[in-house]
DNA sequence: GTTATATTACTAACCAGTCAGTCATTAGCA
DNA sequence: TGCTAATGACTGACTGGTTAGTAATATAAC
């Protein structure tokens, strides 16, 4: 239990190097991978159980510490839940940001590429399990649901806003109400998120949802009601892939 | 607390008649009665704290009986959930499908019409709490799930393959890949009862989002992507609100 | 007075966060 | 090189508080 095999890379390289230098160590000072082991254990843990769920002591234990130890790092589990948020999700603002500035090419492409990345980069990972937690326990956590609300939702959005912004300042795309042409692009992923790490994670269903399948069908309805030009447009990027 | 003025009509007439037949009645035996408000309580408090925060005492105290009260009617709080289920979504369902077989009109017209009746019947009630409930909840209750999935997701996705099916069948909708439209119905409805019962509800953001404008946005988009005559259908529909 | 209904007090089991103490490590010294 | 003292990372029992469900007791209704 306390001496698991560890499964991320990351992880396994400060395993590898703790059972080298101190083949025996249970009582191991490892002051500097600790934060980063408990964030790991912390992120896996949440995902899975949830907030409110999820125990301080089983985090500790799955990053092979007490839970003294983990209040020792971290002030409380709130803290705790602040710092995974930081490090899996705000903390890559920036880069999708500037993978936004960089694009080049028509807008309907645009966003079918956004769509992909978004996909690759978050929803198949784990940290897509940390919005499913936030929309879940808002409610009940309204200091995370506050922080989440302006470390990440008011970011993306205005990630998402801008994109659309482009495509009609490009005269590719007609959109009526940009306020709400967003929720376009938002409800389809979070549904998704949703499906992955609710109902259809737990549930032996005969039809467990094919992300990429879902992901096309869901911008080929988005792309007919945006674009000016759809078919061919839809046609283009749909044969691009 | 346990005298506390009831909210709803339904609770307002028993609560009435309890006070004008019993004017002190503390331990009043009203046998009939506690289920149905026992029921309602806890419709309340599932939809505002989930299931696992809820504490059966307050539900027991929101219905003004005691917490062994409850567990005289409900052998568990799980099958206190369940009949709260059975009660406000999956005891509706003839009505519903009924009100699909009546329709008639072409298919633009009823997907629009569908969204607006889910929304007025259930949607904008308590009962979407419910959704968002075992959505949130599924993966530590995986009875819940499992009993939500066949008595309410399976009839539910039913009914929309059956209207989209209709719409093919008639000649009007042009669908490529019909188990994955179903999701392009749901997946707005899921995002619009998270809105309202997570995030939307507690953070005290500058948009509030309006559901019936939110709606129209979406069916909008749809109709564009389902339909093979967009510009007439959405145009028509759409004066016709 | 009997019975069905309702209450209260209880059990057993949880859990975040604390703190007094342990022990691996290292710095200092001979 | 070998010994001792000081450090601080780490531990786990403990506190104070929680809650689903039960059992003994009380009372309303007839």
């Amino acid at each position: 239990m306390s001496h698991r095999a560890p499964s991320s890379p990351s992880r396994l390289a400060s395993f590898l190097a703790s059972r080298t230098e101190e083949p025996h160590a249970r009582r191991a000072r490892r002051k500097e991978f600790r934060p980063g082991e408990l964030l790991d254990a912390a992120l896996d843990l949440f995902v899975e159980k949830g907030f409110a769920a999820t125990r301080a002591e089983a985090v500790a234990a799955r990053a092979g510490v007490s839970k003294g130890t983990l209040f020792l790092y971290f002030p409380s589990k709130e803290e705790l839940f602040k710092a995974v948020v930081r490090e899996n999700i705000s903390g890559r603002f920036k880069e999708w940001n500037d993978g936004f500035e960089a694009f080049e090419g028509d807008s309907c492409a645009m966003l079918r590429y956004c769509m992909k990345v978004w996909w690759d980069r978050l929803g198949a990972g784990r940290a897509s399990g940390i919005t499913k937690l936030v929309l879940s326990e808002a409610g009940n956590f309204p200091d995370i649901a506050a922080f989440y609300q302006q470390e990440v939702i008011v970011p993306g959005q205005n990630l998402i806003r801008r994109m659309l912004q482009r495509g009609i300042d490009r005269g590719e795309f007609r959109v009526n109400d940009i306020d709400y042409a967003i929720y376009s692009l938002i409800a389809p992923m979070i549904f998704l998120i949703m499906m992955k790490h609710s109902i259809g994670a737990c549930v032996a269903q005969g039809y467990p949802l094919e992300p990429e399948r879902y992901i096309a069908a869901q911008v080929d309805i988005l792309l007919h009601g945006f674009c000016i030009r759809p078919g061919a447009a839809v046609a283009a990027s749909g044969a691009g892939r």
